[in-house]
DNA sequence: TGGCTGGGTTCCGTTTGACAACCCAGGGAG
DNA sequence: CTCCCTGGGTTGTCAAACGGAACCCAGCCA
């Protein structure tokens, strides 16, 4: 990936693709994120994310569908009930992609400090991902490549 | 992130819905991809991804213009100059979006077992991305936080 | 009884995408 | 010299997706 190696495999077998299938549109990624940070319920995202009622009404009903998000009844003291949308263990599995998402946006496209930072909560100090092989070495970019798999 | 610690931020300042406004929808992650993988020419683009060829030309130009692929002639004997397009340098930097949306992929949406996983090119491990800390900690994802930066 | 609120659905006009046809420059074959 | 082929597009047409705004409905509350 680093240099040109040439692993190129069709394109409807690649799960990059099929993730995108999923997630390859504006508004998908972010209600994950949203929903990450606690913004669960409908009028809520609707104003967080600008977003029409009726697209953010597709794109929940969507990632339910596609397993990311699950809708689930609650109820407040003198209120009926009502649903809120919480991750699923899949949806949950995509905090590496928000966090390399949230990285290259601050580092090339940011006018300013980046606005909120990761940090690991045990000790204070900010979060990056790191490429790290199976016997323990730090990879560099420039020493990853594509393998078909066995 | 692991948790709910209710940071929640402008939607336009955040550097996923940013990178979002360039990278959010079906094709532009996956041309990315494929020029990565060698994969640099109009045509070849068109039959490896079974997209438009209008849509394709948008595409180009948009990530062009964006400054994530680079538009430069080249020539072969016996033929008129022609054009490929290439990564920059933030083009380059999106190996860890890839790379999470793979593995994410193929964690969530296989169907077998994954056609092609990263590698080091120097050890031929096999390689994941992995959450660090400025303290060198390996971060459990659920003591990944965010933070509101200085 | 009537209003307010959360969580939608419906309608309509605009944008974006897919598919197919066409274009154009230069090299090579006849 | 003419014709055709190839890479790299552009144009035109139609369908799907999006945005904005209006409407709806159930239940609590005054």
């Amino acid at each position: 990936m680093g240099g040109v190696r040439g692993v190129v495999i069709d394109n409807d077998r690649c799960s990059i693709a099929r993730a995108l299938g999923v997630l390859g549109e504006r508004w998908s990624l972010q209600i994950v994120r949203d929903v990450f940070n606690g913004v669960r319920r409908f009028d809520a995202l609707q104003q967080h994310l600008a977003i029409a009622r009726n697209v953010l009404t597709n794109r929940l009903h969507g990632l339910v569908e596609a397993g990311l998000l699950e809708r689930r009844p609650y109820q407040e003291f003198g209120s009926r009930v009502r649903y809120e949308y919480d991750l699923t263990p899949a949806g949950r599995d995509l905090w590496p992609v928000l966090m390399s998402l949230m990285a290259w946006g601050d580092r090339h496209l940011a006018d300013g400090p980046p606005p909120v930072e990761p940090e690991h909560v045990d000790c204070g100090g900010r979060v990056k991902l790191v490429p790290v092989c199976e016997h323990g070495h730090t990879v560099d970019p420039k020493q990853l490549g594509l393998r078909l798999s066995r």
